[in-house]
Parts: C-alpha cells; structure tokens; sequence
DNA sequence: AGCACGCCGACT
DNA sequence: GTCGGCGTGCTC
C-alpha cells in the first residue's frame, strides 16, 4: 500500500503530495484524512493521508513511521473545502487545513492533546454470597441504585474498600469519555414571533441553496428569525451553523441560543483552551451537538447535513483573516458549504455592506427585511452636536447638553452608554514645545501611554519604555498627553458625576478570561449607571434600562486612510445608537462632533441606511472601488528598505506586462511602514474581470517562493488597507 | 522548516 | 593553502 501524504510544513516549495509505504501492521489503520507521522529529509513531521494508491513503485519510497489518529480528521467535506480555499486565496494547502482545523488536530508535533475519561465501575457478578464491610457496601449500594459508580466517587468513601472489592474481582472498570465543558439542557419556551419575523422567516426556502440578505434594523428581532429557522432545520434533522464576529463579544447571543436549544448547541470561542476546544469539536463531528455558535473558524465545523448557514452581523471586517495566509473570507466558506449542502446562507445585520447590499439590489441575494423594531418600539432620536461650537464653552470632552442629558438618566435611575471611538486613534504623549512625539523604534508607529504601568507601548510589536518627564530632543518639561484615552475620559466623567457608578470596558479591562460577560452581567444587574467605552459596546448588546447613548467623538474613525472609513463610521454609529431604547422606555442618542455635515453621521440621525448607501455608492463609482471594482492587495516586505522597493516595481512592471484591463497602484509605502524592523510596501489592483488575474499572480509566488530576503504576500479582496 | 551543497573572502 | 560566509535547492 502507497498513501499520498501532504506534511505539515507551509512552504510553497513543498505544497504539493509526497509517497509513501505503508507497512503491512499500519496498512489497516490507514483511512484518507488521518495524520500520519513520516521521515522528511532529515525531519519527522506529521502530515495528512489524502491519497491511498496502489504499489506503482515509481522509485524507492520511505515508509511511514506512525499512525496518529483513530479517526478521520479531515472528512471529504472538508478536503474538498481546503482545495476550494487553497485555490481562492493562492495559499498552500497545508495551510487551508492547519486553519480549519482545532490547534489539537492540527499536524503538529509537540504537546499532544488527549482525550479525558472518567472512570467508572459497575458489577463483574452477583454478589449476593459476597460478604462486604460497611464500607464495601456504601460504594456497592450506589452502583446498585445507579449501576455504576464514578470513581473519584468510590475513591472519596475509602480507597481500601475499593481496592478490596477490584481486588476481589469483583468490580468491572468502565471508561467513558469526558467533556470538558457541559451546557445546561434546560430550554425556555420560545418566544411568539411577530408578524414581520413570520414572513421573513416563510420566504426563506430551506430545501436549496441561496443566500439571503436579512437587513433588519436595530432592535427588529433577527436573532429570533434565526433561531426559528434553525428549529426548523433541527425539525428535518439538520444541523446548522451561526456565525458572529466575535463570539466572546456576545455572551448574550450564546445564552440565548442555549436557552433555546440546550446543550445541542456547541459555542466555539477564543476563551475555550485548546482541550475545551477539541471536545466541542468532537462533540460536533460526532452529531452530538447540531448547532454551532462561534466566530470565523466556526465555518470549518465538521457538521453533517447542514441545513442553514447564518452570518450575523455581516458587515464585520472580522470574518475576514486578514493577518494570515489563508487570507480567507468565512462568507466565501458559507457560500461553498452552503452549495455542498444545498441549504440557504442567511446574512444578517442593520448595516449590511455595501458589496452585499449591492447584490441584494441586483437580486443575486434574496432581500429579506424587518424596518420594524419589535412591539411597535420606535428608533431612538438621535441629536448631533457640533463640538466646533461647543469647544468655546467646554474643556473636556463633553458637550453641555451631553452632560445634561447624562444627569437626568441618573436622577431617573436609568443607564447610559458612553462610546468613544478609539480606532485609528490613541491616547499618545508628545512635547508641546518641539512637537516630538514618541515613536516605537521598531515599527513606524506612535507610542501609546498607559497610565497603569506609566509605560509607552507599541500597539504592534509590543515594545514598551517608561516615560519621561522632559523632552528628550529639546530638553522642555513639556510632554503632555494628548487623544482621548477611556482612562482619562472616565476621570474627567467621575468627576462631573461624582456619585454616578462608571463601568469602563475597553481591551485593557476586558482581556482577562471571563470579565467581558462579568461586567455585562453587573451592568445589568445596575451595578453601574453609566457604561463607558470603546467598539465593545457598541456590538449586540440589550439592556433595557438604557435609554441614552452618547457618542463622544464620532470623527476618528473617519480620518483612517481607508476607502471604508465612512462605511465603518455609518455602521458603528446606527450600532451603538441602536443599544438605546430597547425596552418599554423611549431612547435618545447624542452624538459629539466637528464634521456635522458629514454624510455618514446625517445619515445616521435618519436611521437612513438607504440614503447612506446611495450616496456611498456614488462615491466608490468616482474612485473605482468596490462594489464596483475588485481589489488585490499585494504586500512586498523586507529588512532592505531599497531592495523592497526596487522587488515592488518590477512586479508592478510585470504585471503592467500581463494584465490588459486591471489599475495598477503603488508600490506605496505601507500604512505602517515599519513593522518589527521590517519595511513593506503595497501594491494594489482594482479591476473589474480579468480573466487571468489568478495565473499571473501565480507566477509572481511561485517567481519568489524560494527568496528568502522579500516576502510576497497577496490578499484578494481585503477588508482594509492598512 | 531544516539541512547539505557549493562557491568566494580573511586567516591559523 | 583552509575555514566559514550564506545563497540555492531539495525533501517521497
């Protein structure tokens, strides 16, 4: 027996299958999808059977060394997926495989992850002549009455009188798997659906593939919509899928669905261990949980007979890998899954994307919509104030009327919900005097200041220095703080409020394990009157006490150099305006800001997504970006500054060569030029069909697969350009 | 990835 | 004359 292996390195020079002989003790454990452990040159390293083959003896072949499964990993589906997304993201097969699957199954050598068992003891024989102490006779009476007994139980009434009775040959030693998580199997009744969520979920055909676009407001009830449709799913005996953006975000969303469904779900998120991760797994490739909740990866679940596939909150860049190869979009995997399947994808959100709206319109996608919120509750009203005129007035960061609205929820005992929009923008010190800024000497970035460690840190390499009191170029006392950090914002809050109880999140309160869904909890439970932070809260949260949002700085996102930047404005703005007002209370949302007469915070006042697309569009036409256009983005890197640039402009010229219909742009510096003493320059292509796009991009990787010196790394259709 | 092969510069 | 620099190529 000869099997096909491909192994466990991601190197272009070695994507591809190497032979191998089986030896006659293996030849029966050997199953297409296992990993196997093989010599490699002058390696041992695991790699995945995908092929069994006849002796063709072509030349002398080495023989496998190990089997290292009992099961199949990769199941057909699942080859097949990882050839799909190999071809679509010009990655090495090796990698699609390594992403889809748990760090437990990856090939890998190293920590080897294992399976728990419990072990248990039942009855070898009768024991009705047996006589038995006192003891003996409390672990047998248990496993009389439940037929068995745990033995870490047994153990915990007298581990002699256990070791008697296995001694006497008396007990029989059953081992069963553990999981190491469980999920309650209690279920709530489901909630009445209302009319609106009734028809959208009767237009939605479960019997073949389609995606669907459910673009429902804030607030419309689509967790409802989908829940019901995957009951109906459940109801055919079909298993189905729902991603969110970031599963540890939504700790709501999950207790919903396992309020619902019970322990038939399995939530796959970032805060699982790699064991918990390996048992939900398994758990899923057994069938024994039909219903997957989780992030990105969770596309790849082992799932049979999936009968829907659902997006939530589609417009999210994070279903996006956009720092790896695969460069993989998880909506792309649904489209593959959901054909393979034959069952509907279902991509929801209040502010779809515009590339996906765009195909709604053009009915490739079927649009389903919900304008209502549920139970006749109206959108909240939204206030923008221009901070141009406030400034005068106001030394912080609040408006008047921001902190007037504010003090009334606490004389009412209602919650607030304070944004500020940290992306793009950092809280970073710099000398009044001289104008230096710190910057971080490995990558091209501004130092960012954290008052807990009085450090200045690089947000990414990680680099830290402590700070200085005098400028270090001219000598000044005249460093000072500027940005807006959620520290200081909540300094300057307590003190307007001094009695008000603030709850700041932000990802320096919210990394460690658990304390996310901790603080969701306490607001609540109104621990607190006033939540105060970044992105986080803007995602899917529902407190019903919370009748004003404000949004202290809606600008920053707007000045990041990417197409999007409007779009992700729009989308973060109608998101967090929709946490208000969700209950019997009318909501209200303020908005700060010095671009009132920008169009994607007009729009948001309107709750007028239609108006916000329309106008966008217009815009993406003029510049040729997408929807209109596609776009490559083509990342040349070294530690050679001039050699870098010198690689980017011959492909540019290359490509020129090649290419007929395709805009060429770049090679430009990257937005961070300097990265871990690492130079990176893009190129990037818009175009709207060239037929061979893929082939030409081939040749460049395969023209630098072997340099060691310039890294070619292509993203088709990034999420950001950064 | 890791390791050998091989072809040019400064030394016991 | 040799040791060792790392650029290039190969791994069933």
């Amino acid at each position: 027996m000869v099997v096909g292996v491909l192994v466990e390195l991601s190197n272009k020079n070695v994507d591809k299958i190497f032979d191998y002989k089986v030896p006659k003790e293996l030849e029966e454990k050997i199953k297409i999808g296992i990993r196997i452990i093989v010599p490699f040159g002058r390696m041992t390293v695991q790699g995945f059977v995908l092929e069994i083959k006849n002796d063709d003896n072509k030349y002398e072949l080495k023989e496998i060394i190990e089997v290292s499964d009992e099961d199949i990993i990769l199941t057909g589906e699942l080859l097949e997926l990882g050839k799909e997304i190999s071809k679509l993201t010009l990655s090495t097969l090796i990698s699609a495989y390594q992403t889809m699957l748990p760090k437990a199954l990856k090939a890998k050598r190293g920590r080897v992850i294992n399976k728990k068992f419990d072990i248990y003891y039942k009855l070898k024989k009768d024991i009705s002549d047996e006589k038995l102490t006192a003891k003996q006779w409390e672990i047998i009476n248990i496993i009389l009455e439940k037929k068995e007994i745990l033995r870490s139980e047994a153990l915990n009434i007298s581990t002699s009188a256990l070791n008697t009775l296995i001694k006497n040959d008396l007990l029989e030693e059953v081992k069963k798997e553990h999981y190491r998580l469980s999920y309650n199997e209690e279920v709530l009744p489901k909630k009445e659906l209302t009319e609106e969520q009734k028809q959208v979920v009767s237009l939605v055909d479960l019997e073949r593939y389609d995606t669907y676009l459910l673009h429902g407001v804030t607030g419309s009830g689509k967790t409802e919509v989908y829940m019901e449709l995957i009951e109906k799913a459940l109801e055919k005996g079909k298993s189905s899928i729902v991603l969110v953006p970031e599963i540890s975000l939504t700790p709501q969303m999950v207790s919903r669905f396992q309020q619902r469904f019970g322990n038939k779900i399995a939530a796959i998120h970032s805060a699982l261990s790699d064991g918990e991760k390996y048992d939900e797994w398994r758990r899923i490739s057994r069938g024994e949980a039909s219903i997957v909740i989780g992030a990105r990866s969770a596309i790849f679940a082992p799932l049979k007979n999936i009968g829907v596939i659902i997006i939530d909150e589609e417009h999210s860049d994070s279903y996006k890998q956009s720092d790896m190869n695969p460069r993989y979009n998880a909506k792309d995997v649904a489209f593959l899954r959901g054909k393979m399947h034959n069952c509907p994808v279902i991509l929801g959100s209040a502010t779809p994307s515009l590339e996906t709206y765009a195909r709604a319109l053009k009915g490739v996608y079927k649009l389903l919509n919900l304008p209502h919120r549920v139970n006749g509750k109206s959108l909240p009203n939204v206030k923008i104030i221009d901070m141009n005129k406030e400034i005068k007035f106001s030394k912080g960061h609040f408006s008047k009327e921001l902190l007037e609205k504010i003090e009334e929820r606490l004389q009412r005992k209602e919650q607030c919900i304070l944004l500020l929009n940290r992306r793009g923008y950092s809280s970073f010190v710099s000398c009044k005097n001289c104008g230096f800024t710190f910057k971080c000497p490995n990558c091209d970035i501004t130092l960012t200041y954290h008052k807990t460690s009085n450090t200045l840190r690089c947000h990414y390499c990680g680099y830290g220095e402590k700070t200085f009191d005098v400028c270090p170029k001219c000598g000044e006392k005249a460093l000072s703080n500027l940005g807006v950090g959620t520290q200081r914002v909540e300094e300057e809050l307590q003190k307007y409020f001094k009695n008000s109880k603030i709850l700041r999140m932000d990802y320096d309160t919210t990394s460690k394990k658990g304390m996310h869904e901790k603080m969701i909890n306490a607001f609540k439970k109104h621990e607190y009157d006033i939540l105060l932070g970044t992105q986080i809260v803007a995602k899917g949260l529902d407190f019903e006490d919370v009748t004003l949002v404000g949004v202290i700085n809606a600008d920053t996102g707007l000045n990041i150099p990417d197409f999007r930047s409007s779009e992700n404005t729009f989308s973060l703005l109608s998101q967090v305006a929709g946490r208000s007002g969700r209950s019997s209370k009318v909501g209200e949302v303020v908005i700060q800001t010095f671009n009132p007469n920008h169009y994607a915070i007009m729009y948001t006042k309107s709750h007028d997504y239609i108006g916000f697309y329309k106008e966008e569009m217009n815009i993406r036409r003029a510049l040729k970006y997408p929807p209109y256009y596609y776009l490559v983005n083509i990342k040349v890197s070294g530690k050679d500054e001039k050699e870098i640039l010198n690689e980017a402009l011959k492909i540019k010229r290359a490509l020129q060569r090649n290419l007929k219909s395709t805009i060429i742009l770049g090679p430009s510096s990257a937005t961070i030029f300097k990265l871990n003493n690492i130079y990176r320059y893009n190129l990037v292509l818009k175009y709207k069909k060239e037929d061979n796009l893929t082939s030409v991009l081939e040749k460049i990787i395969e023209h630098y697969k072997s340099k060691v010196k310039i890294k070619i790394d292509i993203d088709i259709n990034p999420s950001q350009m950064l």
